[in-house]
This record gives C-alpha cells, sequence and structure tokens, in this order.
DNA sequence: CGTGCCCTTGAGTACAATCAACGTTCGTGG
DNA sequence: CCACGAACGTTGATTGTACTCAAGGGCACG
C-alpha cells in the first residue's frame, strides 16, 4: 500500500525490513476524497498524519481577495502532512485536485517510531526538509523567474518527482490539473498561463493538454526553466 | 550563549534542564563573519549545523541572469542550516547580511542527540517545519500580493520574531538590510523597494532608515499587509 | 441538445521593470 | 578641514510583461 513511498525513501537511503514493518504497522486505516475536497484544513488540529497513495494534492493558502496560492503540489507516494506532527494546527489547507486515496497515520504511532527509530526518524524528517528545498524552489520561481521558465520549471519538477515514483517517465506524465490551478501554482492569471503554454507549445518543448504532460523535448525544456534537479535530492544521500 | 535560541524554544515548549544541557554540551565553537561573507555554501558537504547568535542572515539562490532570490532570512536563535542535518549538501548559500556570530553544532553531536532524546528531536523538528511555514507565507507573498503588501508583510513577519527573542518591540528593530537586499527578498527591483517604502512611509505605517524599522501603526500596518502570525506558531504547540 | 466548465483569443490597462540621472551619506586621504 | 570616491538612496521618464475585461469556442455530461 504505501510501496509508492518506499519506493521515495529507498532512492534516498536504505530501508531495513524492520523499519519498513514499522512504517507499514503506523497504518491505521485509508481514506478517499473526491477532486476539490479539502484533506486537510486549515487552523483545525487534527490527530494523524495522511501519506498519498494515488492523485495529486496540494497546498494552499486563501488570500482575502478570494484568490489562493499553491505552494506545493503532492503526489503518490508523499507525506502531505507530516510536518502537522510538530506543527498542530496547521498553518494552511490541503486539497485534492484530482480524486486521491491516502492512508492514515495516527500521530500516536509516528510519536511512537521516532521514539524507537532514530534512523527512521531521520528518515521522516530528511522528507519535511525536502519539502523545504522545493518550497525554496517555488520561491525562487515565484519572485525572479519569467511566466514561461515558471511553468517550465514546474513541468520539469513534476517530471523528476514523477518518474521517481515510477508514475511517469521522460516523455510526460499524467497531470489533470486545470489552467486555473497552474496558475494558482506560479502566481499567474489562466489567461497568461493559457497565453505562455501556447508559446512552450509553439516552440516545441511541451504540450499540456487533456491532461497530461507530454514533454516533446526534455533537455531544452529543462534549459528554458534553468531547471536543475539537485535541489530534489534524487540520489543516494544517507541521513 | 544559545539563549536566544532557548528562549525562542521555551515559547513554543518546555525544555527540560538535562535538555538544555545536552544542547549546550553540542556546541563545539563559536564562529564570526563578515556582513557579505557566506556562512554555508550551496553544494558543498560540512559536518555541522550553526546557530545565528547575533546579526542577520539569509537563504539565497543564485539565477544564471546574476539576480538572486533571497528566501528566508534569519536572526539571532535561528539556526541556519539545521535541514542541512538530513540534506547535504545543502541547495542553497546562506549568508551574512550584517556582521554574525554563530555557534557551530558538529553532525555527530546533534546525531547522537537524535538518538537519545525523542523529545528534543521532534523540538529540532519542529524547527525546520517552522522554516517551512515561514516559506510558504513567502510564497504567497511572492505570488500574489502587491509590492506594498509584500513589505508590509516582511516589516510584520520580523517585527513578530524579533520581538519574541527580545530583539526588537512593537515600535520596530534593527533592520540593517539594504533597499537591493530587501527587493531581492520580495522579489522586486530596488527602484520599486524604494517607492513604495516612500509609501508607506507617507501612509504613516512605517519609517525605514538608517538601518532600523520604525514601525508608527502595527495594527494598520498588519492590515496592510494581510498579516496573521499565526504561522509563526509564537503560543505554546509542545511536540 | 442544452448546460456548464474549461480553454482560447482579442483589446486595452496597469503595475512594476528598466534606463538614466542626481542626491545623500560616510569613510578616506590629501 | 575639505576634496574625493564609493555605496546607497531618490526621483523622473519610458517601456514591457502580465493583468483585466470581454467574448467566443470546444467538449463532456446529463
Amino acid at each position: 500500500m504505501i510501496d509508492l513511498h518506499l519506493k521515495k525513501l529507498r532512492a534516498r537511503d536504505a530501508v531495513s525490513a524492520e523499519e519498513e514493518a514499522a512504517l507499514r504497522a503506523a497504518v491505521s486505516e485509508t481514506r478517499t476524497f473526491r477532486a476539490d475536497q479539502l484533506i486537510v484544513k486549515q487552523r483545525v488540529t487534527t490527530n494523524d498524519c495522511v501519506l498519498l497513495l494515488s492523485g495529486i494534492s496540494g497546498c494552499f493558502k486563501d488570500l482575502r481577495s478570494g484568490e489562493r496560492q499553491i505552494t506545493k503540489l503532492q503526489i503518490g507516494g508523499d507525506f502531505l502532512d507530516l510536518h502537522g506532527l510538530t506543527l498542530k494546527p496547521l498553518d494552511h489547507n490541503i486539497i485534492a485536485l484530482t480524486p486521491c486515496t491516502v492512508a492514515v497515520f495516527p500521530h500516536a504511532a509516528l510519536h511512537a517510531l521516532t521514539e524507537a527509530h532514530g534512523h527512521l526518524t531521520r528518515l521522516l524528517w530528511f522528507q519535511t526538509n525536502l519539502d523545504g528545498a522545493v518550497q525554496r524552489e517555488w520561491e525562487v520561481s515565484l519572485g525572479r523567474r519569467t511566466a514561461l521558465q515558471r511553468l517550465a520549471h514546474l513541468f520539469c519538477e513534476m517530471q523528476a518527482r514523477m518518474e521517481l515514483v515510477g508514475l511517469g517517465d521522460a516523455k510526460g506524465y499524467a497531470f489533470p490539473l486545470t489552467q486555473a490551478e497552474i496558475a494558482e501554482c506560479t502566481g499567474l492569471t489562466p489567461v497568461h498561463v493559457n497565453r505562455t503554454l501556447k508559446e512552450l507549445r509553439e516552440r516545441g518543448l511541451v504540450e499540456v493538454r487533456s491532461g497530461r504532460v507530454d514533454i516533446a523535448d526534455l533537455p531544452a525544456l529543462r534549459a528554458a526553466g534553468e531547471f536543475d534537479p539537485a535541489y530534489l535530492y534524487l540520489d543516494k544521500c544517507p541521513v
């Protein structure tokens, strides 16, 4: 059930059979969510963490104007609110952008895990730090990159993350977000996303339609978005 | 020496005398840095974490264009690269924006700490998660807020963080960053920062000059920046 | 065969960037 | 004590990227 997550972990460090068993045993149940349903609500204290098994979700914050900023996208194998283990209640919402299934880890089980398994705790900690690295890169996009670079970079990031857990390859991946949602990720308006996607298409870099990202030229797309996957720590980095 | 840090920790949760002693014992040395000197270099593996004792530092990433984006500001009491305990080497630089002094914690000492002290480990983990919360808020600013809101929000955030560790109060705090550096934090140009600071001044909200932020009207400044301190977790939140 | 959602395109606008010049402050050295 | 230079701050004029407003088109679903 949490195989995608183990794949993600083992890409970075060894996970012993004992640690794997402890992780699997910490799951209490699974839940499903419809698209646009809130998975975790801001300001509400919960007693468990959830791990995404399938679908795409996103963290976002609302503004008074009614706009919202998506601060991170999450795919199968990603913990959605592992940071909620120490940050209760959460400072943001998490929403299912497509139909989602999640595995539930009671805080008590994770808590016990941190008392008993030093290395596994660091592995979990690593993942929240990795989330921070991704957020830093989003800050760079939002602060300094052009619209074309932001979109190119986003599609490259998702490509690398999807490929790591086997949900995509160098040619593309499923990505059923609307242009309005892509706009909320990149700090643009839906109209400008539309025009920029057109330009990416016309430049022969990437096509985004009918729920898929089809990458025509990955090296060129990476160059266009100044994408360097180092911040994703895709290689072994024992904790 | 690490008193500011303990003040920061104890604002959120109890720290036992034993935990305090363990933390103090983990410090190997102190170092000083001149303004504009790199404290931690991107892509270079280090064997220790550093805690800022005095001064202001920032995390940043370079772009090919020569611009850079500062992704986080750090003040006395903040760990600069605690996430580097699991993320080696780092994906970003850390630079002293003013003269800085830091305390050095060898990874081995922190590593041992995580094996022996479950609660203290979660306290450290909490801090990296808190960094993530701050970064999320910066993403919102960079993605969706106007120039005026971004600056107002930044000054409010620093006010709250400074006050927590006794480096400022509701009236203001020392903030010797250049307008160019503020621009690198907020995704603006130095010229536009200058104009917007002028507007903040003329609106009677805040004055930024000669290395200080003088807040004329904190509630109004918070309203202007849509600042809600909840994301800083300033109150008790036991981990 | 509507209806609603999403995508697409056009026209006009605005916020912030860019380019350029000038002012201020402060440290240094003649 | 004052001249000089460098760094930083301020202001004006102009440009441009992305936003806003608006309308039309494609497609899926009931």
